[in-house]
DNA sequence: TCTGGGGTCCTAGGACCC
DNA sequence: TCTGGGGTCCTAGGACCC
């Protein structure tokens, strides 16, 4: 029995956050906007979060320390992260893309998968459906999104990405293979840096490069993510598009402004998040076994310590008193601290307990 | 270039149990 | 007494995503 050829389309906001803030203010519109850290006239530290396509033109981009965003353009708009306020937006959004898929999967604040399968019988209908979904999230929410069509998660994700902003880009199942291979493999989802560096070194540079490779060799270097390369570089990718579960972990940190010295200034940080970490572990009903904390010295040397509880809890002292405990061994007077954080983990939902007693 | 903050998943070694 | 093997849990680190 063969199955019915799957219709997946990958949703992507177009400058997202940026272009939230110049819905809410129409005086930005024409100039460079940059979301992110504070530039603090080029001293700040921190990186750029999103840019619009005016600050592009600059070389601004997302992930960039924000000192070399205002050498590039001090001129632009600088604005702190309103999350909250993209939140929202988001949320809106997500609502009419779940309502007109019979699968969904939410990627991030901006991202999502929807299965259209059911909803059309060909790439044409897709195409149509498509473009009914740009036009009602412009109408309600006054933003545009770019949107790739294909087989497959992997292959949508990467159609989306082809023409920005406000494309929409079209993979059906016979072009893939040729799609992909001028593409670098740097595009494929879960090759990242590291990755790309080494799969250079072995003269792998596109994903044809990658198709042609034997899988032996890639199984050998990368485990299982070398078999996973292997197969997204022939466009295989056999994952279903499914809303994510349960919450995994909660967590919270902090760069300092100045690398610390100042140990009693470092845990009463460390509390803070806590308190910050537990409101959300009340807020999302969940218990939790395990604390980990994380410190990461001037020289970006970063570690983390962590311990299990023998005891379920959801208590902001054991939390604050656990992480103390774990930060000790970190605060030494020859080293300076950049960050600290904290985080909760083996998370168990108030609900499924009660249950399990 | 001087590197945020929210997460997830994988690996590898050691402890511990049967 | 000179040492097995499987399974599970815990910890630390790292790569990756947006």
């Amino acid at each position: 029995m063969s199955e019915k050829k799957r219709i997946i389309l990958h949703v992507d906001m177009d400058h997202f956050f940026t272009a939230v803030e110049e819905r809410e203010h129409p005086e930005f519109k024409g100039k460079p906007v940059i979301v992110g850290a504070d530039p603090k006239e080029g001293k700040g530290r921190g990186v750029v979060s999103t840019c619009n396509y005016e600050a592009r033109k600059f070389g601004v981009r997302s992930g960039m320390p924000i000192s070399r965003a205002w050498k590039l353009c001090p001129e632009a708009v600088y604005l702190p992260v309103n999350y909250e306020l993209y939140a929202k937006a988001s949320h809106e959004i997500m609502n009419i893309l779940r309502r007109r898929s019979d699968k969904f999967e939410q990627w991030g604040i901006d991202e999502a998968f929807l299965d259209i399968t059911s909803k059309v019988k060909d790439y044409a209908e897709a195409e149509a459906f498509t473009k009914e979904i740009k036009r009602e999230v412009f109408e309600k929410e006054k933003l545009t999104c770019s949107i790739g069509i294909g087989p497959n998660k992997l292959v949508a994700k990467i159609a989306s990405d082809i023409q920005k902003p406000d494309g929409l880009t079209i993979v059906r199942e016979e072009e893939v293979e040729k799609f992909l291979a001028p593409l670098p493999a740097r595009k494929l989802l879960w090759v990242g840096r590291k990755t790309e560096q080494k799969l250079k070194a072995m003269g792998i540079k596109t994903i044809g490069d990658l198709a042609h490779y034997d899988p032996a060799v890639l199984a050998e270097t990368f485990g299982v993510m070398g078999t996973q390369m292997y197969l997204m570089a022939h466009g295989i990718d056999r994952s279903e598009v499914e809303e994510r579960g349960e919450i995994k972990s909660i967590g919270r940190d902090i760069t300092f402004q100045e690398d610390m010295s100042n140990f009693e200034f470092i845990l009463n940080t460390l509390d803070e998040l806590a308190e910050e970490v537990h409101r959300d572990v009340l807020r999302q009903n969940v218990n939790f076994r395990t604390v980990t904390v994380r410190v990461r010295y001037e020289n970006f040397e970063t570690h983390t310590h962590s311990k299990t509880l023998p005891f379920i809890t959801n208590r902001l002292q054991d939390l604050k008193k656990t992480g103390r405990e774990l930060m000790q061994a970190y605060l030494r007077p020859d080293r300076k601290v950049r960050l600290v954080g904290v985080r909760v983990s083996s998370l168990i939902s108030a609900e499924k307990q009660k249950t399990l007693m």
